[in-house]
DNA sequence: CGGTTACCCTGGATGC
DNA sequence: TGCATCCAGGGTAACC
């Protein structure tokens, strides 16, 4: 469930606590989760070594460690959080850091599972990795390279959106507030979208995006929750995910909850009427 | 090769 | 009350 809005809220929480400071001891609970290196090898190259700075990259937590000597990546996917308030080791802790000349620890925690946690010896190789699987940020991706990348196939926007290597950032959630704000149907094929219909598109991925970070992020269940271990509020004020049966916040007609093709298995939540499937007729 | 589906994993909600 | 089933969905692999 962390999509961008929730992962930049976890960078954020975690920058005051973890960049300019010396780790202790980095100890890894649930091998795993660990791709690439094994838990002993990851915990001797991480301990020890001072934080330069913390990074986003799409869905993706870069902790990137001074004088390039090595880069952490965690993709909390969907179920995983970090914690930086608990004094005791908290429910399905699969990574531990330790603070030098502090009691401060930091918890990353993953209840399914899910998610990854690799090391990387350098900047460069990290940077390589996160471009090999992700497209361009979505809170920088241009509309002009957005537009070109649509072109590119002929499936729905909404799965469309939701391929990282496309643009990263955007999971179910925002897809749907993206492409309601858009006055899009999600089933609309991504390269027969008219210009128009692209400024609005590309204009929403920003602005939805930034209201959800100024919200800090969504939480539907004890998941997500920020480095604080405080809600996100961004449910609270959204207009279509989770909303099935109530009305459309412009023009009051229910919401509805379906499969679409392209994307089984998961919900998506539209307007039929301020979503049409076809342009509606000026 | 592009598009679609199955599967990974676990906890909480729902159904009988 | 208890057990089985379903659902959440980010991401990758395998499939057609």
């Amino acid at each position: 469930m962390p999509e961008l809005p929730e992962v930049e809220t976890m960078v954020r929480g975690l920058r005051p606590a973890l960049a300019g400071r010396l780790l202790g001891t980095v100890k890894v609970h649930d091998p795993f989760l660990l791709e690439g290196t094994n838990c002993a090898t990851f915990e001797h190259l991480a301990s020890g070594r001072k934080v330069e700075r913390i990074d986003r990259s799409g869905k993706w937590v870069l902790i990137i460690l001074e004088a390039d000597s090595g880069v952490i990546v965690i993709q909390p996917r969907m179920t995983g959080a970090f914690w930086l308030v608990p004094p005791d080791r908290p429910e399905h802790a699969r990574l531990t850091f330790r603070l030098q000349g502090s009691d401060q620890v930091v918890w990353y925690c993953d209840a399914r599972r899910l998610g990854k946690i690799r090391w990387h010896d350098t900047l460069g190789d990290a940077r390589v990795a996160c471009a090999r699987s992700q497209g361009p940020d979505a809170l920088e991706i241009s509309r002009d390279d957005l537009a070109h990348r649509l072109k590119q196939t002929s499936r729905s926007i909404k799965p469309t959106l939701m391929d990282q290597k496309v643009l990263a950032g955007i999971g179910n959630i925002y897809a749907d507030e993206i492409l309601f704000a858009s006055r899009l149907h999600p089933e609309r094929v991504a390269s027969q979208l008219k210009p128009a219909e692209l400024d609005r598109l590309h204009a929403a991925v920003g602005e939805v995006l930034h209201r959800a970070v100024e919200a800090e992020g969504s939480s539907f269940d004890a998941h997500y929750r920020t480095v604080l271990g405080l809600e996100g509020g961004f449910l609270a004020t959204n207009a279509m995910y989770g909303r099935a049966g109530r009305p459309c916040p412009h023009c009051g007609n229910p919401i509805v909850r379906e499969h679409i093709r392209g994307l089984i298995g998961r919900s998506t939540y539209y307007c039929p009427r301020c979503q049409p499937p076809r342009v509606r007729r000026a």
